[in-house]
DNA sequence: CCGTATCCGGGGGGATACTG
DNA sequence: CAGTATCCCCCCGGATACGG
């Protein structure tokens, strides 16, 4: 944080002395997603160190935006919950998804994606009131992907919520989903839809009827989908 | 701007690779504002130098947010205007600024208040309407600035707009304004008023007695003013 | 699992001077 | 008025290794 402050009394101005230093806002976003625990965090930014991300949750807690608490049972095990003011931040982190949504070409950004983030950010946003009552395994195959990231199990069970898998949990797999990465990024940020990719054969559905073709309801998208893109993408 | 990207898909992470670099929320901040000229911006952001402000305007218009145009009739020159993305980045300020208002404990950034800046912010939301109608020329004094940016001139002219002056305009003062800079800085921004000023003696009117009565009115706030401060100021 | 300690290079950006 | 050009320090933050 740089107390090179920009020594201006306006409230942007001060909120942007938080805002403004590396990874700060795609922290926070994380924190507003949900994550508490220091590798949550982590796989919310893979690229950040974890020298710097224990520097910037410091921080945030000396800002009165977080709070840092012990898990009952285990003091070294700690959680970080936003306070109210960070839970107030939510609408800025909208504010600006929102704009980078609608606003900049994405052309670039899809190419390098990362699949563990992708399917980390997808994990979440499963809809489960979609899929069967029972325990459902569905498996994602990237045909682009490096081989020790191209195949992760998404294990969704009704009493213990949804996990991501990068090796094999040993469970039937009811679905199997092949595509690349790229499409399955597209189709995560709204920018293309199920049906479309498979017509596209961008995507190949094979396995459990019923899973396959619910999967437009079960697999929610991102928090920005809804935004529609203001500028016409670069080819 | 940092190549060092984040390399994120996230809309929120693509648009924290344009806010994150240094000065540049507040930047936009002031074109929002309604500025275009490269002075204007300057007196938006005084504590900038002029080369990382020429070099942010070449970034933002790189990026599609602001539009460089020559001044018709004189080459050299220019103004910045906001594109149509620029413009929707309003949004974002605002809610940058509201959370920084709502929650930023305000104390020790009022202590050094620049009176230019102040002064220059105030300008904009005088509110003519509210004053009678023709010149009007109001003389602040701030009691404990240095000497060369204790006293300004605010003259408001229906059909010239409002002015704001360093050297007497020479003008009839219909309005003397006597105050501190904290006090004026504070009302401004919604952290106290015109009334509780008075009687605190903090601040002075002498002059017409309209204008006087009708301070409240015609003194325009800060944009974020209506926006009630969620934590306790620490002193 | 949950961080801290340390090193170190690159460049962001402040300061200053100068031009058309 | 509207910027460029240049210097150069400092510190951000990436990498790596290590402790509880």
């Amino acid at each position: 944080m740089p107390e090179a402050t920009y020594n201006q009394f306006c409230p942007v101005a001060m909120a942007a002395e938080i805002l403004g230093s590396r990874w700060t806002i795609v922290l926070i976003r994380e924190l507003c997603a949900g994550s508490t625990r220091f590798n949550d965090l982590r796989r919310g930014v893979p690229r950040m160190s974890t020298a710097l991300l224990s520097k910037r949750l410091r921080e945030l807690e000396a800002h009165g935006i977080i709070e840092r608490r012990s898990v009952e049972g285990n003091s070294s095990q700690h959680e970080y919950h936003l306070t109210a003011a960070g839970k107030d931040m939510t609408d800025v982190i909208m504010a600006i998804g929102i704009w980078g949504q609608r606003w900049i070409d994405t052309e670039l950004h899809l190419d390098n994606s990362d699949p563990a983030l992708l399917m980390w950010d997808m994990r979440r946003s499963i809809n489960q009131g979609a899929l069967p009552l029972r325990r459902v395994n569905v498996q994602f195959n990237f045909n682009d992907v490096a081989r020790n990231e191209a195949c992760w199990w998404v294990v969704s069970d009704p009493e213990h919520g949804v996990d991501l898998c990068l090796k094999d949990p040993g469970f039937f797999v009811d679905l199997y989903v092949e595509t690349d990465i790229k499409t399955m990024t597209a189709i995560w940020m709204g920018l293309a839809s199920v049906t479309s990719a498979l017509s596209n054969d961008k995507l190949l559905l094979s396995g459990d009827t019923d899973v396959a073709n619910g999967m437009h309801d079960w697999l929610g998208l991102s928090l920005f989908a809804p935004y529609e893109k203001q500028v016409a993408p670069s080819d």
